[in-house]
DNA sequence: GAGTCATATGACTTAATAGTCATAATACAC
DNA sequence: GTGTATTATGACTATTAAGTCATATGACTC
């Protein structure tokens, strides 16, 4: 956590240096994001940044925190729908949602995760995963309840595999003339096929 | 790759360099992986090193192909006993393969993959990620044809959502007494379930 | 055993960057 | 406007590790 000298940085100035962090994390690989680097962009002195933050990870895990936590915040939004929509809609909405998020962000919460040191990326995901999966099992439950998919079905397990599938999608190898909005139904079908009540 | 210096070596030298290197590979961050460790550990000179690498990364990725190559030859093996196993069996049959195969080699293959620098990571996926493709679309092939699997299965797609699932299996946040055999059938039941004719 | 080529060695150079600390600036109280 | 506490600064130190190169060793030829 930064220390409290951060926090009572008036707000401009913190933004500033979250930017510059984000700025530098998102163009370069962790290990090779220097402090120097940072404060410059940022235009503090190095010595402010030792002021602020313990060290790399300490700043790297609050940017993450704070990442998870707005799209967290996006994907509860589509919650609202839940009623109008089917599990297939609604699952498509989040991705869409999920899309427009990352988009942002540039794809910096999966680079995140997959560049920063073992340690730092346990810590991480040891906070970060249960949050994602509440949020899906939340779902699942819903429309279990509404007689949408299959009563046998176990939630947490369900909620892996569609977070397995969706979270790796970049990894997809896309063909020449494959799409995104191609593939996706595709896999939706075998999920949605694989958990309903027929 | 290596250089002809390092292949004209005898094999039990060669075989001591790729030993240490797994061994500093496996227990140390990518980053933290020094040449002076490896050398040391080898007992070779650092002169020497230059003289089969061009650096770390040269070495990394040679180390990578070997144990994809193992890899796959030891799920290739499974193939053999197709006839008699059933989708879900023969799934069952690579996973358990798959597991020893990661075990002995102390899940190096995802630690590889997650901890290298982006441009040798994306060097690596872009030789590697189709040959385990190739593999699973076979087999789905094969029980489309036997008649086991829907005929409109998109055969990339489906191999796609298998090897996600099974790929990230390790973060899979098992509670307390959840063991990786009671949560494997599950996940399969809703893969088979969403992919087989009924 | 002199000559030549391939390979091995590790002390040394170079470069990068984390983290410190003495000093300066600023804010705030009285 | 003097005194005190908090925050800011960046030159400096220390560390780490990559990559080089002059020199040594050995192997093989004639």
């Amino acid at each position: 956590m930064p220390k409290n000298t951060f926090f009572n940085l008036p707000a401009e100035k913190r933004n500033k240096i979250i930017e510059a962090a984000i700025g530098e994390f998102s163009k370069t690989h962790y290990q090779k994001v220097t402090i120097d680097n940072i404060v410059n962009r940022a235009d503090i002195s190095k010595g402010s940044f030792y002021q602020y933050f313990k060290d790399k990870d300490d700043l790297y895990k609050y940017l993450f925190s704070q990442i998870v936590d707005q799209k967290k915040q996006a994907l509860h939004q589509v919650k609202k729908d839940q009623d109008k929509l089917d599990f297939r809609g609604y699952l498509l909405q989040m991705l869409e949602e999920a899309r427009k998020f990352e988009t942002r962000l540039t794809g910096l919460k999966d680079k995140f995760i997959n560049q920063c040191p073992q340690e730092v990326r346990k810590e991480v995901l040891k906070e970060e995963i249960p949050k994602s999966y509440h949020l899906f099992e939340e779902i699942l439950a819903a429309y279990i309840e509404r007689g949408e998919l299959r009563k046998d079905l176990n939630i947490k397990t369900a909620a892996y595999t569609i977070i397995s599938c969706f979270a790796s999608i970049e990894y997809y190898p896309f063909a020449q003339g494959e799409e995104l909005d191609i593939i996706l139904p595709q896999i939706l079908d075998i999920l949605i096929n694989g958990m309903k009540i027929r």
